[in-house]
DNA sequence: CATACTAGTTTCCTAAAGGAAAGCGGTTTC
DNA sequence: GAAACCGCTTTCCTTTAGGAAACTAGTATG
């Protein structure tokens, strides 16, 4: 009773909706700096010129753009207080701390994964 | 008794530590066809010819580096067969399965941000 | 009115990822 | 010897991420 030539193979949609969910989570972590910027502001919440000093190596066009994609994503909020001159603090939010458990196992992943590829190397040298 | 004006501020080095494991994590699954490759291994192995037409869109050029890649993290095996013309037979390994902790903490997370985003975004329209 | 300060933006540029199309080496079949 | 099949590689091109440097708007102070 063959209903279909792909029978047992998994439909185009049926791989979207394993993988997508994935990819969107990685789609936030995504770029240079937004681990960085993350971590730095989870330590405390800066001015803009002070995260530019503390991340180094950032610049203002790039740092502005992570800022918005970091707001977008409601890991920090934007506050601004009308001092003169104008005072803007980006401060993470409670939510970013639901990454917690993603970015543990990327963590333990990630050390063990380099040691095992680590001694793969060794021993491609000296089998 | 201050030693440090930077009392309280982590080091760079302090900084990179806890960054680094989880880079690398998402440097192996970085790229359009990571994922997919992998889950299609997954499903059965496949040879080369294979692959490109299961994995819809990806070209020979692409499909190569990204095996390769595969390759060296160990996520698949690459297994010639001395046929005519030749067979070659990529297969994904055990360790694969070391990433399933780390990717349905993607998934998990990943489903879950949409939906919350999804909220967001329709409650700006209608506040 | 000039200067200073914050929080960005704008313009121009480079490097890397990825795609399209064609080609290639090895081996069989006709 | 031509054609076909497999598993790629090569060449050329476009798009995107990111960097350097300069500039801007708003609001004070002297």
């Amino acid at each position: 009773m063959k209903l279909n030539a792909n029978e047992g193979v998994p439909s185009k949609q049926e791989c979207v909706s394993k993988v997508r969910p994935i990819t969107d989570a990685l789609y936030v972590l995504n770029g240079k700096w937004k681990l960085p910027l993350i971590f730095t502001l989870r330590e405390n919440a800066q001015r803009f010129n002070e995260i530019l000093k503390s991340v180094e190596g950032i610049t203002p066009k790039v740092l502005a753009k992570e800022l918005r994609d970091l707001e977008n994503n409601e890991f920090i909020v934007r506050k601004v207080f009308p001092t003169t001159p104008v005072t803007v603090i980006y401060e993470s939010t409670s939510y970013s701390d639901s990454l917690n458990g993603v970015l543990g196992e990327l963590y333990n992943w990630g050390e063990q994964h380099r040691e095992k590829i680590r001694h793969s190397m060794r021993d491609r040298k000296r089998p």
